[in-house]
DNA sequence: GTCTGGCACTCGGCCCGTGTGAGTGCCAGG
DNA sequence: CCTGGCACTCACACGGGCCGAGTGCCAGAC
C-alpha cells in the first residue's frame, strides 16, 4: 500500500498537472506544496508511484503526468466534491427559472452546465417511459388521420400521426381519448402497455380495428429509438484541449455528434450518486482521452434522465463534479415545479 | 472590365485553390488547365486580377489566392449550381422518409446536410408565425392551473403553463377550447392576434379574466425568442478547416453556440431563391472567415423557415449550393406530406 | 531505515545559418 | 498582345549546437 505522503505527492501531482497543463517535476513540487520533505525524496516517492502506474513521464528528462489509473485514485480517495460558492448558486437559479417550456429548460441547462464547467455539456431529455403522463390527446386531422399527443409531467410533448383503415367517428374518438385518459394519467409510462391492453375489447366491433391501431402506435413511441433525446452544448470549450488538438479533438466532435454513443455513455452511469469514467474506461475510442461526470436527475425521488459533461481527463474533478451535482438538483427542482 | 480569359484564370484559381488548399501559381494553373497561353501570360492576367483586388498572396513568392471579392464574383457569374446525382436524390428520399415526427425530420436534415456537403449544418425549425394553425388544446392540469399547446401544420408542438388567478370550470375550458378552435384551425399563426381580440367579450363575466390571461400566454408565444428554433450538426467538419485553425475554429463554434447570431444570419437571407454570404459579409466577427449558404423551405410555396450550412470560403460552391437545394426541396415535399 | 545533497546523464526545445525551390516582376523580342 | 528568359525574393526544411529541466543513483547524515 502506497504510504500517506505518496498519496499526498499524487494529489500533488494531479493539481498542479490540471492547473499547469505541464508535465511537473520533483522540484516544482516542493516549491509549491509544503510537503516537508526535499526534492530528492519527492523523486523517489515519484519513482514509486510510476512503478504502480499511477504516474508516467511523456519522455525521459521530462516532469511526471498522471495515468488514467492515477487520476481514478484521485477521484475515488483523495479528491471531494467541491461545492459552489452562494453566488454561483443564486446564478444557477435565476437563469434556470426563465425558462418558458422543457425546451428551454434543456436548453438552459446545457448552457449554464457549459459556462460552469468550461467544457461540453450533455443533458439527456426526461425519458419518456420513466416519466408520468399528464394527459393523452387525440385530434382528428382527416377522418381517417389522427394525431397522438403524449404530455408527461415534466413536460416533454411527443406526437405522432397515425393513418387509420377506416373512418373514426367523432364520438369514438372522444370516447376513446376519456377512456385512455382515464385509465393512464397519473401513471408511469412504462406502466401503460398492461394498463391498456384489454382496451380494444370494449369497444364496438367497427372500432376496434383503429383503436388497436392507436394503441399500437402509442406503445411503439414508447419503445423508439427517438424515445431518448439529448442536447449538447459548450463545444467551443473544446478548443482549450490541449495544444496539439486538431487530431484530438475530431474523434471528440465525432462522438459527440453521435447521440447514441452518448446516450449509451449516460446510460451506463449508475442512477443515484455521480459517476466518473476516466480516459480509457470509456468504450467509445473516440473518448478514450475525455473523462465523463454524469449524474441523474428528476423531478421527485427517482432520476428520470441524465445530464454531465465531457472534458479532457486532465480536468478539475472536485470543480466539476460540484457543479454537475448543483445543476442536476436545481433542474430537478425546476421540473419539479411545472 | 476583365478580359474573357482573366475570368478564366480567376475560375481556374478558385477551383484549384478549393481542390488543394494551397495558393496557386502559374505553372501550375498553365499546366492543370488548357488556357491556352503560357505561364507569363497568366503572370500578367494574375498581376491584374491582383490589382482588382480579386486575388491575393499571402506572401511574396507565393501563389495566388482569392479574395472574399474574388469568390464573390466566382459565385455570381462564373459557376453555376451542381445538380445532384441521381443516386444521392434516392439517398436523400430515403433517408428523410424514415422520420417519425418533426424533431426527427429536423435532426435527420441537419445530419443529411452535414454529411453530404461536409460541412457544418444548420436547420430552422419552421417558424411558428408563418405556420399554420393545426389545433389548440387546453388541458386543466389544476383547478387554476392549465396548459395550453399548440400544434402546426409541419408536426410543431409547442406548449406553456398558465396560472389563473380564479379557479376555471370544466364547461368554460371545453366552450373556450371549441371557440378558440374554431377561430383559429387552418388559419396563420401571424393572423392569430387579431382573430382573437374580441374572444373574451363573448365570455361571462367571471371567466373574462382567465380567457384573458390565456391570449395573452399564446399572443406571447408568438413572439417569443423561442419563437425561432435551430438544430446544428456536422461540427466535426470544422476540423478539416485549415491547418492553423486552433485560432480559427474557436471564434466559428463559440458562434455556432449562439443560436441568436445563426436565426439573425438565417435571417439576413432572401426568402426565396438561394443566398450565399461569403466571408466579410458576414456581419459576425467570429464568421468573417466562413461563407453561409442559406435557403428558404416550406411545405407549399411559401418558406416556413431556413435551412442552409457554414464553411470555409474556400469551399465548393456549386457542390454545395446543389446539396443544399436539394435538400431543402425533399424537406419541404417531407413536410407537406405529414 | 529513511531522508538528503550532490552529481553525471539524458533529451526535448530553441536559435541560427544555409540551401533549395517555387513563384514573381520585368523586359526585350516575336 | 503574347512569350521566353532572367534576376530576385522569401518561406520552409534541414542540421548543428546550446541550454535547462528533470531524472536516477549513491554516499552520507539523522
Amino acid at each position: 500500500m502506497l504510504s500517506e505522503r505518496r498519496l499526498e505527492v499524487l494529489r500533488a501531482i494531479v493539481q498542479d498537472y490540471v492547473g499547469t497543463e505541464e508535465p511537473v517535476g520533483s522540484k516544482a513540487l516542493t516549491e509549491r506544496h509544503q510537503l516537508g520533505v526535499s526534492p530528492a525524496t519527492v523523486r523517489n516517492d515519484m519513482a514509486a508511484l510510476e512503478d504502480e502506474g499511477f504516474i508516467a513521464q511523456p519522455h525521459t528528462s521530462a516532469g511526471r503526468i498522471p495515468t488514467d489509473k492515477g487520476y481514478r485514485l484521485f477521484v475515488d480517495k483523495l479528491a471531494g466534491v467541491k461545492p459552489l460558492s452562494s453566488p454561483e448558486r443564486r446564478a444557477i437559479q435565476n437563469f434556470l427559472d426563465g425558462a418558458v417550456d422543457l425546451d428551454d429548460v434543456v436548453g438552459r441547462t446545457v448552457r449554464l452546465l457549459a459556462q460552469l464547467t468550461r467544457q461540453v455539456a450533455v443533458v439527456q431529455y426526461p425519458s419518456l417511459t420513466r416519466s408520468t403522463v399528464r394527459h393523452v390527446e387525440l385530434l382528428a386531422l382527416a377522418p381517417a388521420r389522427l394525431m397522438l399527443v403524449l404530455i408527461t409531467d415534466t413536460g416533454r410533448v411527443e406526437q405522432r400521426l397515425i393513418d387509420c383503415q377506416a373512418p373514426f367517428g367523432e364520438t369514438s374518438l372522444a370516447d376513446l381519448r376519456a377512456r385512455l385518459n382515464s385509465r393512464v394519467v397519473g401513471r408511469r409510462f412504462a406502466d401503460v402497455p398492461q394498463l391498456v391492453q384489454d382496451l380494444p375489447e370494449s369497444f364496438e366491433q367497427d372500432d376496434r380495428g383503429t383503436v388497436s391501431t392507436v394503441l399500437s402506435v402509442l406503445l411503439e413511441t414508447l419503445v423508439e429509438e427517438t424515445e431518448e433525446r439529448l442536447m449538447i452544448g459548450g463545444t467551443a470549450n473544446l478548443t482549450r484541449f490541449g495544444h496539439d488538438f486538431p487530431l484530438t479533438i475530431r474523434p471528440v466532435l465525432e462522438a459527440l455528434e453521435e447521440h447514441v454513443v452518448l446516450l449509451k455513455l449516460l446510460g451506463e452511469a449508475k442512477d443515484s450518486g455521480m459517476t466518473v469514467r476516466i480516459g480509457h474506461e470509456n468504450a467509445h475510442e473516440g473518448l478514450t482521452s475525455t473523462s465523463v461526470v454524469a449524474v441523474g436527475y428528476g423531478s421527485g425521488d427517482e432520476a428520470v434522465a441524465k445530464l454531465g459533461v465531457v472534458g479532457p481527463t486532465r480536468m478539475d474533478y472536485p470543480g466539476t463534479m460540484g457543479a454537475v451535482r448543483a445543476v442536476a438538483r436545481y433542474v430537478g427542482q425546476i421540473l419539479a415545479e411545472s
